[in-house]
DNA sequence: GCAGTATTTAGAACTGTTCTAAACTCCTTG
DNA sequence: CAAGGAGTTTAGAACAGTTCTAAATACTGC
């Protein structure tokens, strides 16, 4: 029986955080289907129509909880709003303004060539590529 | 004389934008010396410090009208926080978490390959690359 | 089961930004 | 070069998104 919530018990578990209800609830709409991008506010609109009540400062906790598990990505796109990516694997991004749509693409294609090196005491965590497009 | 208000006013005016007092002050901190980042906190601290006074409320107007104007480029690094940069032209970010501390470098050597083509019905707007890298 | 710690919750607080409406300033015209 | 009107500035209120607080609740190890 795939998608249970025994899955996510014991991802949840595996991640050093307690499976309760409302984070299991949570990693079910996340993962459950194939690879999204979410607000705080749209999971919490998400997860109260699916009749499990989690309130709204318990997304922001799962969120960042998350975030810092390794289990979601945050994609800083736009002022004053973050977008929380499931897909945690190398891929970048087109967004599309005004509207705010976000979607992958992968990197396999995508090559990057003559970046300087780091500055002096600091080291390479991520690069990220925002392709912005319009209507 | 270089340098001088008579610089930033005609500047101002050739972008549409009345020269006021206030946004040639503003126009004088951001451009007369090199390229900078600026937040408009920052902006509001460094202009009452230079015994200027502009509201805090008229830097963020400002920063906005200019940034519609093409004089400024405005940057999206971090969640709750924007940056404003004086540079237009073409290049890319180091930023330096967690400082927040933003750093341009030219996209003269950087070649980008493998981009797959805009989603329909959009079209190419601007490519930004961040390279985030930790101390 | 029970105790003890982690988690959840509603609401307050906070941060960064925008709005409001009254006062002021730049610019044009007469 | 005075006056009028549109554009601008201002302080403070309002707002959006996020985090904090302290009390209530739920998970886990024993």
């Amino acid at each position: 029986m795939p998608g249970t919530s025994l899955d996510f018990t014991a991802r949840l578990r595996a991640a050093g955080l307690r499976p309760t209800r409302q984070r299991v609830a949570l990693a079910r709409l996340l993962f459950e289907g194939g690879h999204r991008h979410v607000t705080a506010e749209s999971l919490h609109v998400e997860v109260k129509s699916a009749q499990m009540p989690v309130s709204l400062a318990t997304v922001y906790n799962a969120l960042n909880q998350f975030r810092d598990a390794g289990l979601l990505r945050e994609v800083v796109v736009a002022p004053g709003r973050s977008y929380f990516d499931t897909n945690t694997g190398h891929h970048h991004h087109f967004f599309v303004e005004p509207d705010g749509a976000l979607h992958d693409f992968p990197s396999d294609k995508v090559t990057i060539a003559g970046l300087p090196a780091p500055p002096k005491g600091t080291r390479l965590s991520r690069v990220d590529v925002i392709v912005r497009v319009r209507r």
